[in-house]
RNA sequence: UGGGGUAUCGCCAAGUGGUAAGGCAUCGGACUCUGACUCCGACAUUCGGUGGUUCGAAUCCAUCUACCCCAGCCA
């Protein structure tokens, strides 16, 4: 939507977004179907913590209502209530709202309706479209028939419609135990469609629900509600995923038997795979209870709290969401357009700052003992607006361990004996000894600085190859530093390996954890949640649950490209 | 061997009878006080296969093939 200067809101009219339920609904539009209405609704049940598949659906949900001017219900599914808890509501909530959607009071659950379904059922069996069936679970298997071969109709199929009122009513007021009955619609047995056998309504289950508590004993199948709240909803278009293309008819079968004026319509998209990423439900509960991770919020979960404990922003989700598009077939992306996607939100936003992971101690001996010198720098060349801060430079500083090399390779920019290398936002320094223990490990590197090249200086323009980063010695901060990756090895995804199979998938490394890490001390003003692109690194954030000013804690979010690593491989 | 779906570049994905968008990845090169970013360039004579219709087909027709989903009183 386009603010015009006279401060009215101009529709967006040339809806660009291009997937084939756009095209549906800008035709429906064409058409004015439903007054030119678009709501619809994101479903989740709340048996468990949202992940990035789940947000590709709220993205596709709430997003088709912002851009075509309609609405979008958050509804809870939670017609079972031994699955089913308050607990994942309230996460599911705080997820959906930290992605960037809204749904005003627009709060429902299927529970909302149980009076009404109950209603809609009563009137089936009075149109003689229902009835109780005494048939066991076992027995209703048998029935049903096969993939192949029909199925035979159950011998209650033909009790009169009062009995059905009578036994249903009964069933809702608790006379019969578990298991012992169930509504089922009448339809056709022998249908090609096993959704269409008479399917399953109601069933009993003498069990209390996290909102309407001991209020009901019966309680409606997913086939059953779904159709009908998207109805009480007045929903238009109501997106899921592919597996419940063929429960299309009997949604529609309801809708027709039950609802008068403006009809729901189901439409199913391809649901989110990612490599290197597991997001059944099944193997992500293996992974936190069996310890693998460190909870539903671990960083390396999949899920949406763990992207945000990670250090994902809510933009770059969306923005990815956005990007993969919305088809039917079953596909499989690339994380790496994920990270890409992350990389360009965090490079206009995050500032820069200096850490050394794995320091090693430099000292230049032509720098005065005891002289401190302060230096500034940019927070972000990305943004100018972000301003600069100061650096405090000193003989004895601190640098990567990797960006010194005795014997470097051809093509290494960093620092080796008898080469130079600018140490970014401060001097050019040159090598001229390396100082080892007993066992050959470099403890120092001596060097020497030349005092013309002061960064932003006149006579700063002489270049060298390579710049560095560094901290000082005596102003550095220690901090822990947790390095994520993957959490399967490479060529995994759901669909190529099976529950069993995913502890030997694991990555062994997808977390390290490195102690005493040297860090610039402004980062002991950082917040929890704060992200910062430590130079040359990555992008990094300050971890949600174990930060603190007295003790610093940063998740790597993403590295940064790194060409040289490329180089290197080959 | 029933029903429902899907097949366009390594990965996503537009395209709706008029002569194959775009993004990611990859590979070159420029720039660089981040080997980042940015920028420039390369990257489908061909749309699962085969026939056919048409002046013209990824788009229409026929046929074949491959893959996904369905036999919960789960969602």
């Amino acid at each position: 939507m386009r603010i015009l200067s006279r401060g009215v809101a101009k529709i967006n009219t040339d809806y660009s977004t291009s997937s084939f339920i756009h095209s549906i609904i800008r035709n429906d539009l064409k058409l004015n179907k439903y007054n030119g209405r678009v709501h619809t609704r994101f479903p989740p049940e709340p048996n468990g913590y949202l992940h990035i598949g789940h947000a590709k659906s709220i993205c596709l949900n709430f997003g088709i209502a912002e851009e075509f001017n309609g609405l979008c219900n958050l509804r809870f599914d939670d017609t079972n209530p031994t699955k089913e808890e308050e607990e994942f509501v309230r996460a599911i909530i705080e997820d959906v709202r930290w992605l960037g959607f809204s749904w005003d009071d627009r709060l429902f659950y299927a529970s909302d309706y149980f009076d009404q379904l109950y209603d809609f059922a009563v009137t089936l069996i009075k149109k003689g479209k229902a009835y109780v069936c005494d048939l066991s679970a076992e027995e209703i298997k048998e029935y049903r028939g096969t993939l192949n071969q029909p199925g035979k109709e159950s011998p209650y199929r033909s009790r009169s419609i009062e009995e059905n009122l009578d036994l249903f009513e009964r069933m809702k007021a608790g006379e019969f135990p578990n298991g012992s009955r169930v509504l089922r619609a009448k339809i056709d047995m022998s249908s090609p469609n096993l959704n269409m056998r008479d399917p399953v309504l109601y069933r009993i289950m003498h069990e209390k629900h996290h909102r309407t508590g001991d209020k009901w004993c019966i309680y409606p199948m997913y086939d059953f509600a779904h159709p009908l709240c998207d109805a009480i909803e007045k929903i238009t278009h109501s997106i899921c995923t592919l597996e419940f293309e063929d429960h299309r008819p009997l949604y529609d079968w309801l809708v027709d038997e039950l609802i008068e004026g403006d009809k729901p319509r189901q439409y199913e998209f391809a649901r989110l795979e990612l490599t290197n990423t597991v997001t059944s439900k099944r193997k992500l509960r293996k992974l936190v209870e069996g310890g693998y991770v460190r909870g539903w919020d671990d960083p390396r979960m999949p899920t949406i709290s763990g992207f945000r404990r990670r250090g994902y922003t809510p933009e770059a989700i969306r923005d990815f969401c956005d990007r993969i598009g919305v088809a039917k077939a079953n596909s499989i992306v690339d994380i790496a357009l994920l990270e890409h996607c992350l990389r360009e939100d965090l490079n206009k936003k995050a500032p820069r700052v200096m850490a050394v992971l794995d320091p090693v101690k430099v000292v230049i001996l032509n720098y005065p003992e005891n002289q401190e010198e302060v230096l500034e720098t940019e927070n972000n060349p990305e943004n100018p607006e972000s301003g600069k801060r100061n650096l405090v430079f000193s003989r004895n500083i601190f640098i990567e361990r990797e960006d010194f090399m005795e014997n470097p390779p051809k093509k290494y920019f960093r620092l080796s004996p008898g080469k130079e290398v600018r140490l970014k936002s401060a001097y050019i320094i040159k090598c001229v000894n390396v100082i080892k223990d007993a066992k050959g490990n470099i403890v120092e590197i001596h060097c020497t600085y030349d005092p013309e090249t002061k960064s932003g200086g006149g006579a700063s323009s002489r270049k060298v190859k390579g710049t560095i980063h560094w901290v000082s010695e005596n102003n550095a901060v220690d901090a822990e530093i947790r390095l994520y990756d993957y959490l399967f090895i490479d060529e995994i995804d759901d669909d190529s390996i099976n529950d069993n199979d995913i502890i030997s998938k694991l990555n062994p490394d997808s977390l390290k954890v490195i102690k005493n890490c040297k860090v610039e001390p402004i980062l002991k003003n950082s917040l929890p949640g704060e992200k910062f692109q430590f130079l040359r690194q990555g992008y990094f954030c300050a971890d949600l649950k174990d930060h603190n000013s007295k003790s610093l804690v940063f998740n790597r979010i993403v590295p940064l490209k790194d060409t040289w690593a490329k180089i290197k491989k080959q």
